[in-house]
DNA sequence: CCGAGTGGTGCAAACGATTGCACACAAAAC
DNA sequence: GTTTTGTGTGCAATCGTTTGCACCACTCGG
């Protein structure tokens, strides 16, 4: 019932009566072992399908060269976003041979040091974080860096630290959103949006301003609502579309939201887009389940997760600088579908 | 720019004048030590934040007491029902002291394959996993067992190996759902399925047709079709509906078919619930996205993970005996939304 | 025919922990 | 005062690798 014996190098060297330095030697192709004896134990060894202890490997190496395991922290597994990303590191990671840990710090921030502390422990050669909602302080993330393990942000970026990074470009994607509305003749756009102390907040909220200075429209603070999630979208929808001066569009920043406020127009009689236009931001699964379906900004996770090992193993290997901030933008894309005229 | 170095236990030995074996057996609060040291030991540690070396450990005790890590293979992490079976695994495994190695097989026996060694040299305790599609050959599977790594499969299982396993009641969720759909008063209810060599497809089927005799309705092969995403069901469902003796009711084995089907009804003038019920199966994102909201079977992927950890668990432990297979079903629960009458 | 040079190997330490065993030194027993 | 018992420590081997260094046996030049 005992896990069987593995062939260590050990085995090897005792059935063919040499030193165990011999063969380690012989398996790393060294030319101070003569070709003959490096090719009857290479041969050995790939016949008794010789595989080297990691474990061990890891123990002797710590030092030079470190374990090829990455750490991912999403804040929430079943998040459609989320999952693209972390897609796209598993993929990105198992082309270059790395293999991922993966946590979720369920938003909250005490999980979030725990899940940097046992990444640490369990000897990850970096992280890559989307921090959680309620992370105000970032010593964790201060003691990893100090501590030799890279770090890379993605979507939600700890704003005092300057580490490396990968976003998308919130900024260009409500631009672009916004100034389709306009272009499709959409005068009163709505802003239903995030806190501003995040980033993608900020960013996108200030492509929504740009787009309509730009277009010569004003910028109306009654249009702009702190709102979120489905449910929020529900409650204040009615509201919005009662007042005697409607929007005639609304600019959501994500997908849910727009669900949200689709349905409580439907639901008020308004037909979309004739009525009113609605616009959101991910291009999530839902985007293509709702009726009808939605105009949204693509975010690309699976690239940002590339991106983001891509900066990671640059980090590990040497390539890129640990110094300096290594910043990477993915570009959005404006998908065009049924909620917009 | 090199890792800082790690406070050892030799370096407690050596700033305190004892050997490391001292140290050791005082971390372990072993008795042989005097109270005087052990204390003095303990502190000192805690005081310079000690953590052992978890690679050095593993090493030591490989054969003894595994690995804290599971290994998790996902067909597709970009998936509702599988990202929430992962986040139930995560969360299961964190309280339980365990980390999650995590790579998805994309539907590829070859994947699959890789991963399973890769897995393995990481020296993983355990495996989670549900099988790609197209897995016919099992050879990984079985040698993972033979070298003492227990596995576990979720939602898609291996036919042919007796192993541990967790599933939902496929059978009774689909019973009770075309049972309920009679009971509103359909009597021609179509099935979209899929193929019979997965167990799932095989249950659901069963508990559909068990449905209709125990109703004394009659099985018609003609409302039977293979059909398993959105694509499929907005091609077939046209064909299904200009039958001229229509079935009044779609059962789905997914909530992606059933979706389709709602939109190619509705594309044809139907009106959903009242000319036609349908009813998914997972509850998923898309069931509250779409209009009118999704009838469906829960899934329940969280539970799924969580019991898959509490088996694999056990059998690292030891509280489960590694020879007979544990088999666990987590039930299903009919989620009555707006496509059914 | 002897010394230097060279090519091929092995010894042993190291990575950071655990643990059986031996040993030193005390106090208690005789 | 010697033997016994017991208590607290340390030595050293072990897990499976890697690698600096020593060493041996050649060959070749002088």
């Amino acid at each position: 019932m005992n896990p069987p014996h593995v062939l260590t190098m050990k085995d090897i060297a005792r059935m063919l009566g040499v030193s165990v330095a011999t063969v380690s030697r012989a398996l790393q192709d060294s030319p101070s072992i003569s070709k003959k004896r490096r090719e009857e134990i290479q041969q050995f060894a790939r016949e008794h399908n010789y595989f080297p202890n990691v474990i061990a490997e890891q123990l002797r190496n710590s030092r030079r060269s470190p374990v090829k395991m990455i750490g991912v922290i999403v804040p929430e597994l079943v998040h459609y976003y989320f999952s693209a990303v972390l897609s796209g590191i598993e993929a990105a990671a198992d082309l270059k041979g790395y293999r991922i840990l993966v946590a979720q710090s369920k938003e909250q921030y005490d999980r979030e040091v725990k899940i940097c502390e046992s990444f640490y422990h369990n000897k990850v050669c970096g992280i890559i974080v989307s921090q959680a909602k309620d992370t105000v302080q970032y010593e964790h993330f201060k003691k990893l860096e100090a501590d030799g393990v890279p770090l890379v942000f993605y979507d939600r970026i700890c704003p005092v630290l300057n580490a490396s990074r990968v976003v998308v470009d919130d900024y260009m994607g409500a631009l672009k959103a916004v100034s389709y509305l306009i272009e499709r003749g959409c005068r009163r756009i709505a802003y239903y949006g995030t806190s501003h102390n995040m980033e993608i907040g900020k960013n996108r909220f200030n492509g929504y301003k740009d787009a309509l200075y730009k277009n010569g429209l004003k910028f109306d603070e009654s249009l702009v609502k702190m709102c979120d999630t489905r449910a929020e979208a529900e409650n204040i929808t009615p509201q919005m579309l009662r007042l005697e001066n409607r929007p005639d569009a609304i600019f959501a920043v994500n997908d849910e939201t727009a669900i949200g406020a689709l349905y409580a127009a439907k639901h008020m009689g308004f037909n979309v887009p004739e009525d009113l236009s609605i616009c959101g931001f991910t291009n999530d699964y839902g985007a293509t389940a709702c009726d009808p379906q939605l105009t949204t900004v693509e975010q690309r996770g699976i690239e940002v997760g590339r991106e983001a090992v891509e900066i990671l193993t640059g980090l590990v290997e040497g390539t890129l600088q640990r110094g300096k901030a290594e910043k990477r933008i993915v570009k959005t894309r404006l998908v065009v579908r049924g909620t917009t005229r």
